[in-house]
DNA sequence: GCCAACGTTGGC
DNA sequence: GCCAACGTTGGC
């Protein structure tokens, strides 16, 4: 079981999106390093942290779990979607995402300013400067102390 | 709303 | 294959 981080603006899509839905489709990423850790590395029963970025406050919010490995992205096919990529196919696909389905949502966010002031969060890469990407790992030794910083 | 940092594009 | 220009991300 890995541990990764999912990044949404929460006007685009919330934790509370999610706990309503209590499954999605985690559709709409465009970035290839991105895609590559959802093609190739997101397995079924790996945990995601749910991050709001853009917001006040911003930080972790809660955990869903991978309950669908790759598949197609289909919104980079339809020309009507705000994520459509002319040079995604049908027959050659480009852009992939898992299904997530909630677990729980924090009681508080872990706020990123908590995150850059916990040494045992040291190094985790969605505190450094810069970065951009919106699916990254999540070393599995930092994944535990995040699911018990909030009971 | 600003703007630094980054990824992508496209001319050469 | 370089790299300037551009668009986007995302913290502040």
């Amino acid at each position: 079981m890995n541990y990764w981080l999912c990044k949404t603006e929460p006007t685009s899509y919330s934790i509370d999106d999610l706990k309503r839905d209590q499954r999605t489709e985690w559709n709409g990423v465009r970035n290839y390093q991105a895609r590559n850790f959802i093609r190739d590395d997101m397995k079924v029963g790996d945990k995601v942290f749910i991050y709001h970025s853009n917001t006040e406050p911003i930080g972790i919010v809660g955990i869903a779990k991978v309950c669908q490995e790759s598949h197609p992205d289909i919104s980079a096919l339809d020309k009507k979607d705000n994520h459509y990529d002319p040079k995604s196919k049908k027959d050659s696909p480009i852009w992939f995402n898992v299904d997530l389905c909630f677990v729980k949502k924090y009681k508080e966010t872990i706020t990123l300013k908590a995150i850059k002031k916990d040494d045992r969060l040291k190094g985790i890469r969605v505190a450094q400067k810069g970065v951009r990407l919106s699916v990254m790992p999540i070393d599995t030794e930092h994944g535990r102390h995040l699911e018990i910083m909030t009971k």
